[in-house]
DNA sequence: TGTACATCAGTGAACGCGCGTTCACTGATGTAC
DNA sequence: TGTACATCAGTGAACGCGCGTTCACTGATGTAC
């Protein structure tokens, strides 16, 4: 029995790793299954001992991401306002708009995920989901809107500035995208 | 002078509608010349006549809805609130999300734009700024928001629950989340 | 401990398809007379 | 009004490149003895 199996899982988390931050760079179409590979330290041929076929690493990538997601937000404790704001000043800011190789999905892959299959469309709703889910349990109702809707719409409010930030051009524009989404969002949340 | 400038305008504009329809539903990648020039009752070959490349109609697409916005606009009395919250019930809405021909591009196409040269980038914020002046003719400063910030917020909010809905496979989902964002940013937007 | 062997992760050449682009052409239309 | 002509929008075959995928192979590694 060659090479361990822990060496080929590794192997494997390096490829959807790679995969990600060049997916993240350039979107699902402009990567080449070469590119993925190369920056892994490989070769064009070994992919298909890990994946059957590019749309599969496509939805492994994002359904990686939802579960680290997921990990994070289990172990945090439930903390209110506080922690809401903590994660809008995160989600919206200058850092996360440039530090392309770890943007989250939401922002990054929209329309690629739009249009690809059922298994990133499904990783796609549960990284979505578990974001709601944070901004819930940390969020009350208040003037007509429960907590839930509140956390649906905040969660908007994120995704909706980065992905604006991101794709205009000039830097002072999406500074100021960034900085109006993140002010409306706390005044949003409210006070603790 | 065989076939009269108008003629060849109104090709080129049916091109044009027909590449807006075919982006909107499958994105830049997965449409081909053919694809479009078959929509618009055309072959392959003529489409030269016309645009130089295919990454010179995409930017045209969103030039030309670009314009259409601010044409729209440009006829539009200020009204104050309650014409900002018209826009987001609008924007915000079954009906805009399923009628995927004529989605605004800011929530079709983000990633793909993010993608594309600085002519398409270009257009692309156009598109923004007409949605952002809009919704700050509309509105009024207010606890710490200057009109301005509102309209950024807003439009981030309206595009954002629109890119998460479209992106969605579970239709009950995509409306509570369009349902969310629409009770939410007309909370934002106040009494008149 | 050392050696022969079996496995299979990884290699890289080759295949084939799709699509953007080119190009020689055709034929519909407006103009000149 | 009718006819010959020139233009150029539109046609469709062909080209060529890039990339996803396949496949015969190689060689690193763990196991058996």
């Amino acid at each position: 029995m060659p090479y361990s199996a822990q060496h080929k899982k590794e192997t494997r988390a390096r490829i959807v790793q790679s995969a990600h931050q060049l997916f993240n760079r350039k979107g699902f179409a402009d990567v080449s299954i070469d590119e993925i590979m190369a920056e892994a330290g490989l070769t064009r041929g070994g992919f298909y001992n890990h994946f059957r076929a590019k749309e599969d690493l496509y939805a492994e990538t994002m359904s990686a991401y939802a579960s680290r997601r997921q990990d994070d937000n289990d172990q945090l404790p439930e903390c209110g306002a506080e922690t809401a704001r903590r994660m809008v000043d995160q989600y919206i800011s200058s850092n996360h708009l440039r530090n392309t190789d770890v943007h989250c999905p939401l922002m990054a892959l929209p329309s690629d995920v739009a249009h690809a299959g059922p298994a990133a469309r499904a990783a796609y709703q549960r990284v979505l989901e578990t974001m709601v889910q944070f901004f819930e349990m940390n969020l009350e109702a208040e003037n007509g809107l429960s907590a839930r809707q509140k956390a649906l719409a905040l969660s908007a409010t994120c995704v909706g500035a980065m992905v604006l930030a991101r794709t205009v051009d000039d830097a002072d524009f999406s500074d100021e995208i960034c900085e109006a989404g993140a002010v409306f969002a706390r005044a949003a949340i409210g006070p603790d």
